[in-house]
RNA sequence: UCCGACUUAGCUCAGCGGUAGAGCAAUCGGCUGUUAACCGAUUGGUCGUUGGUUCGAAUCCGACAGUCGGAGCCA
């Protein structure tokens, strides 16, 4: 029995195989008088491969049917290809039907734009362009193993749903298995949540931070790439309400070892990606971002620009550019900001750190000068802020006045307080969206279209 | 959430006060080792929803919804 061969393969075959069993849809299909050109693709790989179709094939007239989006089996030989464009092609000599496509088949050989593509995110991945784009996907997530495993660090699974309600980085879904139509509750008419599920509220992650410090302080150095849920009500190109992270956590680590470990990271990655999906970042180059390998390039060659919140916010006031908020100590950077300095200052990634500590988190390790803290955001041309991090806190008395500073409830945060209680240590780590170093490798410009099924505001389908 | 633009055939768009048009796709036919093929014909739309102005609205005004772009939040 004959076993299916992927096209990718018989593409890089060194000869002609006498016979060869390969399945996918049809592209395209091109009839001639005796006989029929169709071009199969089966995810394997950009390119199709090109199947001659003989009229003296038995079912000939039901091959003469096939549309675009149809599925088939083809059996045949791979033979040097008489036609200009291909090196091989495949002399059918049986083609099995699997499905036709109907003629309301959405999708067409010809170009469409990535907002009609999205109404029919189920059928996307068929296209060139995202068909390219989820190769990628996956290559990227390996790569990021890679990256960490080949460095020692541990992957931790931190859990998706938690019940501290103020992880500090925006807006939770509430998760429930109560009648929302009639939930139990208390004699002072608020929702008895010892009844839910968990028996208190509780809430889908915003980050997985907070978990993975704990297995630093244990572990050592430690990775988490999970899915992460945001219900912030952004309308950007750069935000979803659920999209991946990885976040790593070093223990025995300070700010400028985070740096080193964020920057290692990104070039590692374009790299891997530039070297691995060559024939897709082609098509990116082509049809999305015609400076896309320039701006890689430059990443790995070039390394990051790095400066402290204080220098940057003199580059902006010395450069003599126009910004519509004025860069003055203080103030949380703006887009603008970081666009200018990324794209036309350093006109490469730029890693800022000790910022005010008035605009960053309350675990961020406060400075000796006593006014910024130890955090670091990376910037890269065109998307912005791609990581965010920072040397944590580790004293126990600074992080629980800081606590208390903030507002929160001192007892939410017992546990997370216990690494600083037991055995502290200095250590550091980040957060990287995953969509937006998609968006960084291939020059795609929504994020909508980095992710299978994108979740955002008002947008659930599929 | 705020500001702005947009929403007309399956797709991309034109029409901007007198009851709808193109290209592509699709369907049918022709031609050709073709390759986002080519040529011809055909099919296809209560012009986002809902109020209003008007003799008459796709076209003017309002509301709502959705989409896109920018901003904020950030990854």
């Amino acid at each position: 029995m004959l076993k299916r061969t992927k096209i990718k393969t018989l593409l890089q075959s060194e000869q002609t195989i006498a016979q060869v069993l390969v399945k996918g849809w049809v592209k395209t299909k091109r009839d001639s008088k005796d006989f029929s050109f169709i071009e199969i693709n089966d995810g394997s790989c950009l390119k199709n491969i090109q199947v001659i179709a003989n009229n003296t094939l038995n079912n000939y007239n039901e091959i003469k049917k096939l549309t675009t989006g149809s599925s088939v089996a083809v059996t045949g030989a791979l033979v040097e290809s008489a036609g200009g464009k291909q090196k091989y092609e495949i002399k059918a000599d049986n083609i099995e039907i699997y499905g036709i496509a109907p003629e309301d088949y959405p999708l067409q050989k010809k170009g469409m734009s990535d907002e009609f593509l999205r109404t029919i995110a189920h059928l996307r991945p068929r296209t060139n362009k995202y068909g390219a784009a989820f190769r990628v996907r996956s290559r990227l997530s390996y790569a990021i193993h890679n990256f960490f495993q080949e460095r020692g660090f541990v992957y931790v699974h931190t859990p998706i749903i938690t019940a501290s309600d103020c992880e500090g980085a925006g807006e939770m879904f509430q998760i429930t298995t109560l009648d929302l139509k009639n939930p139990p509750l208390l004699p002072n008419g608020e929702i008895d949540y010892s009844k839910d599920f968990f028996g208190k509220e509780s809430r889908l992650t915003v980050s997985g931070q907070l978990n993975g410090e704990m297995y630093a302080c244990a572990l050592g150095n430690i990775y988490t790439f999970g899915p992460t849920f945001r219900a912030e009500n952004s309308n950007t190109q750069r935000h979803a309400a659920e999209f991946w992270m990885i976040e790593p956590e070093m223990a025995f680590a300070d700010i400028y070892d985070n740096m080193d470990l964020a920057e290692d990271m990104v070039r590692y990655l374009v790299k891997d990606i530039m070297e691995n999906c060559a024939e897709d970042l082609d098509l990116f180059e082509k049809f999305v971002d015609p400076t896309l390998k320039q701006t890689l390039s430059n990443i790995v060659d070039n390394g990051f620009a790095r400066i402290t919140y204080t220098e940057a916010i003199e580059i902006m006031q010395k450069s003599g550019h126009k910004f519509e908020y004025e860069p003055v100590y203080g103030i949380d950077m703006q887009t603008e900001h970081e666009r200018f300095l990324a794209e036309e200052h350093f006109k490469r990634p730029v890693i800022v750190r000790d910022y005010p500590k008035e605009i960053k988190a309350f675990y961020m390790r406060l400075n000796d000068d006593g006014k910024t803290v130890a955090a670091m955001d990376v910037l890269v041309p065109r998307i912005g802020e791609l990581i965010g991090g920072s040397q944590r806190e580790e004293r126990y008395d600074v992080l629980v006045e800081k606590i208390k500073e903030t507002g929160m409830d001192i007892k939410n945060y017992e546990w997370y307080l216990d690494s600083r209680k037991y055995g502290t240590v200095p250590h550091a780590g980040f957060g990287l969206g995953f969509e937006r170093m998609m968006m960084l490798v291939t020059g795609i410009a929504n994020i909508r279209d980095t992710i299978p099924f994108p979740r955002t505001p008002k947008s659930v389908s599929f």
